[in-house]
RNA sequence: GGGCCAGUAGCUCAGUUGGUUAGAGCGUCCGCCUGAUAAGCGGGAGGUCAGAGGUUCAAAUCCUCUUUGGCCCA
């Protein structure tokens, strides 16, 4: 108890936070936490999974220090989490890595290989960087059950996923459509979009400018025909309608015997300078609908969506006027394309297919081309026939397959879709009740993002994933079924056995004929698997396989209070969890209605969605501003800063770096700033309480004075923790960290070392009596308990190690209750005193202004000045007298009195300022007149406001009566003394030295000297000694009228000896010193023993 | 191309019902203190609040545009 612990933390912060988590780890302390909390009400977080198929970086650390601390701050509220760990370990990025071990690229490859390894090398590979990511966790004090994670690709699982599915197709939001992929005709596989990323190249691509003759079109329009512009003449056969921008006006021209419709601004593009003109103006919605003559007349090809509208002209605001005509071209090798063609009931036929080759005979070109060498021929034939109007060569940047440089073509392939549209203002509505933090977050991406949902394209053409539970009757494809779990497969298709393993390719191979009445044909797998989000989105309902296990406990555990990710899955698992829950407790009815489910309760879950606050953080650039990337080798290896700083100091440093959700520098020495600036002074703040406790035989339960009967500097130490509690506990709740620590720092940095501990040093040794000592230890010793609980959360392993010293007990500090001044049983409970600290304000600011003018004049602290004068503006508004301080600033500026100034001194030049806010509201527009008015007021007047009288100031016509709280009074200066002024405090120094005063000031002089000579002589802090000196013989007057306090100062209780005449022998003991003004002083110490003394 | 966010001192960042001296830490210069001592503290210098325009008696703060950077999406 009472041990020392800063030097030990500041020299090597790894080892003794090492120390502190295998006593955690030996305690075990979230076991300790869950008991302690058995029976309080619960704060549900939810852990996003990582996806374990790669090393954890520094930016991992912000992401889980913030999840850490507010958990730790809950629990500390006296809240119950339960904390399960989890892996998300489906998806492409664990093929993409399997697929670099083993030397293979690309689905054929794998096909090649075999799936069934495959699959086992990819759930193998899951857990390569587990141990390094739990290692990591546990080192930075993330608490986390990691015994019991829940992990996507367990059985179980899966099965909860099946069945949440199985949900979406019993209320038909299950379908099966087409989605565009970019596609390698080469390869003949689907790319996914981080594959298309690193694919772009330059290329030569024709530009040709097409026209579609209008049929029967009406008025103006009639004989005219449409100008649209396309980089792949190769799409032309498919074309299947024009879309134009319903608020474009566009341009009727005239050119050479036709009649055009474009863009005005883009004719001189097509017609060149001149020969064209204008003759009439016709706005996109006008189009809508109107026919034209299809460009090519071929037949086969390949039908992709079948719609009652052959080649009409659509409308959409995709469509831009920067490219181009203003008119698109659309074919059924495009998203916005496809969506249209859906939405508008447009006929898609392909004519070129899986292999990017033709699949008709189409203008001479044969079945089989290959798309890009199609171009030449279908343009020839364009031309021919008078379609064509222009032709020229376009450079520009297109996606290639990143493994055999083919052109891509994005493609329709067949996907089943989530009808996440038809429940989208649930979604909406659901998202008004989220707490998000920062708020923008919520209003805006993830608002937007809803406001504009899209069916979600739920299945992967891929192989590690949780298989699509859809069987399709191989004669039907109507005749589907979504299974909902293991047990109805196996009432299909019969015993599964023990150790089924529900991925592919075991379950591509059960088959079972169909079940529907009156059908026949065999059942057989769809081959998809499902996105890895829709795995996640799962998780508080897989994570407990619930319905078929845990109904009770995920009643309870949903949904979350918190959840905490990077901004980056605001459409990932953000939108997931929003998405799944809302479906499943806001749209299916139909599952709620009997309260049962398989004749067992189904407690109904909270409609809405999967959480209740949710807090997003923003990317952790380099120390540059850089983004941290492997290629770039700027990566900070969350191990490397550990070990240097420790993992409190990294924590405080990422959390107290600026509001989370910005993207923010990871500063190294800005790390190393706090753990000296703010780790360093709490650290040693505990120490100075340790050092005296050990010394002075204090104990906690030794009688101290009543918390009303202690010094005014005592209950303001305790008003300030309090504050502070309270400042920390409304910043966490509304999850921002940072400004918890803001007015932490500040606590611990300013008020209590700076100010608290300093300015009572001389009490914890007894120089000001027994009861004084009794009551600063008493009180450092409470405000020590509150700062480090309320420190807990952030810095977890500086904050215990102390609390057990402190305390005495190996009861961790985080089973402890935050500081709460509003609860009656804690230990600053009642201690908020805003009077008190009001009036210490005033000291803080004089104090400072104090030693502004000593640096100015350059009379340094040491040498006491008379008299000095405090004016403080407007005091009497203050809710507390700060005259009670007058001893702190006494001694802090070391002079003789303090002269408190009232009234209307002449020496002190006023100026009053209007009180905007207040005033602005009254006087509009004549504000600035009325300032100009006010400032003029003269002293007598200003003071007289300040007494409660009234004014009248005209300003033009109108009349402002004044009273005191329309203006502040400022102070500008003060004359006939040395003085400084920050506006509301204004201060005086007489600096006039009578003998005395110089005197008084060379005796600290003297003492100075021998407090260093002691120190550097290597004694301790409690030795006694005994003095000799000689000096010049101001010096020897200074000793002999202030020799009994240097005496006592330095603890020679002997008093001090003054040598005139010194022999040879005991010369070698003294030191010389020089004093200001050149006066001699020669010291000489000598340790003595109390029975000696 | 679309959506969202950001630009404040040399560096890292605070700063909203709009209110007149724009703050802190680090760095730098100068100095101080020491019964917390391989620490600590104070003062000075340093800002056209990205740029332009607008609203207002009053703009870092609200609006518009421009610009630079970031994230997500296409």
């Amino acid at each position: 108890m009472f041990e020392p612990r800063s030097r030990a933390y500041l020299t090597d912060p790894n080892a003794f936070e090492q120390a502190i988590l295998s006593v955690w780890e030996q305690d075990d302390l979230l076991a300790q936490t869950a008991a302690a909390r058995k029976d309080a009400d619960p704060f549900v977080f939810y852990e996003g999974p990582p996806t374990a198929n790669g090393r954890p970086g520094i930016h991992h650390v912000l992401a889980r220090t913030l999840k850490d601390s507010v958990c730790r701050y809950q629990t500390m509220r006296g809240k119950r989490i339960e904390r399960k760990a989890g892996w998300d370990t489906h998806g492409l990025p664990v093929e993409l890595e399997v697929e670099k071990q083993l030397g293979i690229s690309g689905k054929p490859d794998i096909e090649k290989y075999g799936l069934l390894p495959f699959n086992e090398k990819c759930q193998h590979s899951v857990f390569t960087y587990k141990e390094e990511w739990e290692t990591l966790s546990k080192r930075i004090g993330y608490l986390l059950d990691y015994d019991h994670p829940y992990v996507t690709f367990h059985k179980d699982y899966i099965e909860s996923v099946w069945f949440l599915l199985s949900r979406f197709a019993a209320n038909d939001l299950l379908y099966l459509g087409s989605k565009v992929l970019p596609w390698c005709g080469r390869c003949g596989t689907g790319l996914s979009s981080h594959e298309v990323g690193q694919g772009y190249l330059d290329i030569d691509d024709p530009s040709v400018w097409i026209n579609f003759p209008l049929i029967d079109a009406p008025g103006k329009l009639a004989g005219a025909a449409l100008v649209a512009w396309t980089t792949t003449p190769w799409t032309l056969p498919s074309n299947m309608g024009v879309c134009v921008h319903p608020d474009f006006e566009y341009a009727i021209i005239e050119h050479d015997g036709g009649r055009y419709i474009l863009l005005e601004s883009k004719a001189q593009g097509v017609f060149g300078e001149d020969g064209w003109e204008v003759v009439g103006k016709v706005k996109g919605s006008e189009l809508r609908g109107l026919s034209y003559t299809p460009l090519f007349d071929w037949e086969g090809g390949r039908v992709v969506h079948e719609g009652p509208n052959h080649h009409i002209v659509v409308v959409d605001d995709f469509v831009s006027d920067e490219d181009g005509t203003g008119m698109v071209h659309m074919a059924p090798y495009g998203a916005d394309d496809f969506r249209i063609a859906q939405r508008d009931g447009l006929q898609a036929v392909l004519a070129f297919g899986d292999e990017a080759r033709a699949v008709a005979e189409i203008a001479g070109v044969a079945l089989g081309t290959f798309f890009r060498d199609a171009n030449k021929a279908f343009v020839r034939d364009l031309k021919e026939r008078g379609r064509l109007l222009r032709i020229s060569q376009y450079r520009h940047s297109y996606p290639h397959c990143w493994r055999c440089e083919t052109p891509l073509i994005y493609y329709p392939s067949p996907a089943w879709f989530l009808r996440t549209t038809a429940y989208k203002d649930q979604m909406v509505e659901g998202n008004k009740h989220i707490c998000w933090a920062p708020a923008e977050i919520g209003e805006g991406r993830f608002g937007e993002w809803l406001e504009n949902n899209i069916d979600w394209a739920l299945s992967r053409d891929r192989f590690w994933g949780t298989p699509l539970p859809v069987w399709v009757n191989e004669d039907d494809p109507e005749d589907w079924i979504c299974i909902e779990s293991f047990k109805q497969l196996e009432h299909y298709a019969g015993d599964l056995g023990e150790n089924f393993d529900p991925h592919r390719p075991v379950v591509d191979e059960i088959t079972f004929p169909t079940p529907t009445p009156g059908k026949s044909g065999t059942m057989r797998r769809v081959p998809q698997v499902i996105d890895c989000w829709f795995d996640s989105g799962a998780m508080p309902l897989a994570q407990h396989h619930w319905p078929f296990e845990n109904r009770e406990r995920v009643t309870e555990q949903f949904p979350a209070s918190f959840i905490c990710e990077g901004l980056d899955q605001t459409r990932g698992w953000f939108y997931s969890l929003h998405a799944v829950a809302t479906f499943l407790t806001t749209h299916d009815t139909s599952l709620w209605e009997s309260g049962e489910l398989w004749g067992q309760p189904l407690p109904r879950l909270k409609p809405g969605g999967a959480y209740e606050s949710c807090m997003v953080n923003g990317l952790l650039l380099d120390k540059d501003g850089v983004k941290m990337s492997k290629r770039l080798g700027n990566i900070v290896k969350p191990a490397d800063a550990i070990k240097e700083h420790g993992a409190d100091a990294i924590r405080w440093g990422l959390l107290a770096g600026g509001a989370a959700h910005l993207s923010r520098r990871y500063d190294d020495k800005g790390i190393a700033e706090v753990r000296r600036r703010v780790l360093g002074t709490l650290s040693a703040s505990y120490d100075f309480f340790a050092l005296y406790a050990r010394m002075e035989n204090w104990r906690a339960d030794d009688p101290c004075p009543d918390r009303s009967e202690r010094e005014p500097i005592d209950r303001w130490v305790l008003s300030q923790v309090a504050t502070a509690a309270a400042e920390n506990a409304a910043a966490w709740e509304s999850l921002q960290p940072a400004n918890a620590l803001r007015s932490l720092e500040t606590f611990i940095v300013d008020e209590l070392s700076n100010w608290y501990i300093r300015r009572s040093r001389r009490r914890f040794w007894g120089a000001e009596g027994e009861a004084s000592q009794a009551a600063a230890f008493a009180t450092l010793y409470e405000v020590l308990q509150a700062t480090l609980r309320m420190a807990a959360p952030v810095i977890p392993f500086l904050t215990d190690a102390l609390w057990k010293e402190l305390t005495g007990s190996n009861e961790s500090v985080h089973l402890q209750l935050f500081p709460d001044a509003n609860h009656a049983e804690d230990l600053v409970a009642g201690a908020i005193d805003q009077p008190l600290s009001e009036a210490m304000d005033p000291i803080l600011r004089a104090s400072s202004l104090g030693r502004g003018i000593r640096e100015r004049v350059q009379i340094r602290v040491r040498q006491p000045l008379a008299k000095m004068v405090v004016h403080i503006a407007n005091e009497g508004k203050l809710g507390g007298s700060p005259r009670a301080y007058e001893a702190a600033i006494r001694e802090e500026l070391n002079v003789k009195q303090v002269e408190w100034v009232d009234g209307t001194p002449d020496f002190l030049q006023v100026k009053a300022k209007p009180n905007f806010p207040r005033l602005g509201k009254r006087a509009g527009k004549d504000m600035k007149a009325l300032s100009a008015a006010i400032a003029q007021l003269d002293r007598a007047t200003v003071f007289d406001l300040q007494g409660g009288g009234t004014v009248d100031v005209s300003v033009g016509d109108n009349v402002y009566t004044l009273e005191g709280d329309d203006i502040s009074l400022q102070t500008e200066s003060a004359a006939g003394m040395e003085a400084s002024t920050d506006g509301f405090v204004t201060i005086g120094l007489v600096t006039e030295l009578t003998p005395e005063l110089e005197r008084e000031g060379l005796a600290r002089e003297i003492l100075n000297r021998l407090q260093t000579q002691r120190k550097e002589s290597g004694l301790e802090v409690q030795d006694r000694i005994a003095v000799r000196l000689r000096g010049s013989a101001e010096v020897q007057a200074a000793v002999e009228e202030h020799g009994p306090w240097i005496a006592e100062e330095v603890l020679a209780p002997q008093g001090l000896t003054w040598v005139t005449e010194i022999d040879a022998d005991s010369n070698d003991a003294f030191r010389d010193w020089e004093l200001p003004n050149n006066q001699k002083l020669s010291i000489a110490i000598s340790k003595i023993t109390l029975e000696t003394a």
